[in-house]
DNA sequence: TTGCTAGTTTATAATGGTTCTAAATAAGTG
DNA sequence: CACTTATTTAGAACCATTATAAACTAGCAA
């Protein structure tokens, strides 16, 4: 199992539900985004046993915290996560509610000009909304 | 009243309470960024009758349709709606939930050079995420 | 002015995504 | 194995938002 040394590594146990979380999430040949209501669909069909909701969540939080996933910053009732960790933007197609990566040399490089006293830039997200 | 054409030519009644919920989003120096609950707690200590939430919800979403209001992409159990509604950035200070307006000559121009077939730009957004 | 009608406000209930709780279970350690 | 701590789980609670449906009001025309 690949992924028992990695939730090792980052102290989290490697349990049974985290292994087969990892598996729905990263075995996958190209990364992608989701809900929490959709991962949850996606495990269901997968796998056989059962894995309950509040493990679900736990589990995303838990990797989400370690970087194995990403938050992405979109008006939604439902909250979406990236399997795509690096630094990339978005398109946002508003009829069909998906996201579609951008690579970063489709947007072109941004600097910020203007300096807050006392932060710094944690992240730079562009979200750029699609409509017909 | 200087909000009574502009709801009408809106296509909306200029009832007493879309008057005052004009006054406390509009009649201000500078523009600024809120959340319903903070419209609320506003409108609360500005005007003596009571409004009631769903008139507070109902009014933000009739002015957000009509282009008066923005909501702004951000990962909050709370929707953030913003006065300020040319296009613009913005900062997101993580640990005071504060949003800050960026110029868009803090952020230069972006130019989005993937093109998906039959969709076209809507908005651009950037969210740029302050730590200490 | 007086009706009429469609639009609006309101209290309240319902919805639904997310978080909390606390008990059962499992992993790690020696 | 014995023990501690982490994790899972079902279900309850939370809470921002939306829906409901009855009362009210603005606009308009007779
Ligand atoms: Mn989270
Ligand atoms: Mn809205
Ligand atoms: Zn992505
Ligand atoms: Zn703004």
């Amino acid at each position: 199992m690949k992924y028992i040394e990695k939730l090792r590594n980052s102290g989290l146990r490697p349990t049974k539900q985290r292994l087969q979380i990892c598996e729905v999430l990263f075995d996958t040949e190209s990364t992608f985004h989701f809900t929490i209501n959709q991962l949850e669909q996606r495990i269901k069909s997968k796998i056989d046993n059962k894995i309950s909701l509040a493990t679900i969540y736990n589990t995303v939080h838990a990797f989400e915290k370690k970087g194995y996933l990403k938050q992405i910053p979109i008006n939604s009732n439902q909250t979406y996560f990236d399997t795509n960790v690096t630094d990339h933007h978005h398109f946002y197609d508003l009829k069909n509610e998906k996201l579609i990566d951008l690579e970063n040399s489709d947007v072109g490089p941004i600097n910020i000009k203007r300096k807050i006293n006392g932060k710094k830039i944690k992240s730079i997200e562009v979200l750029v909304k699609l409509e017909d």
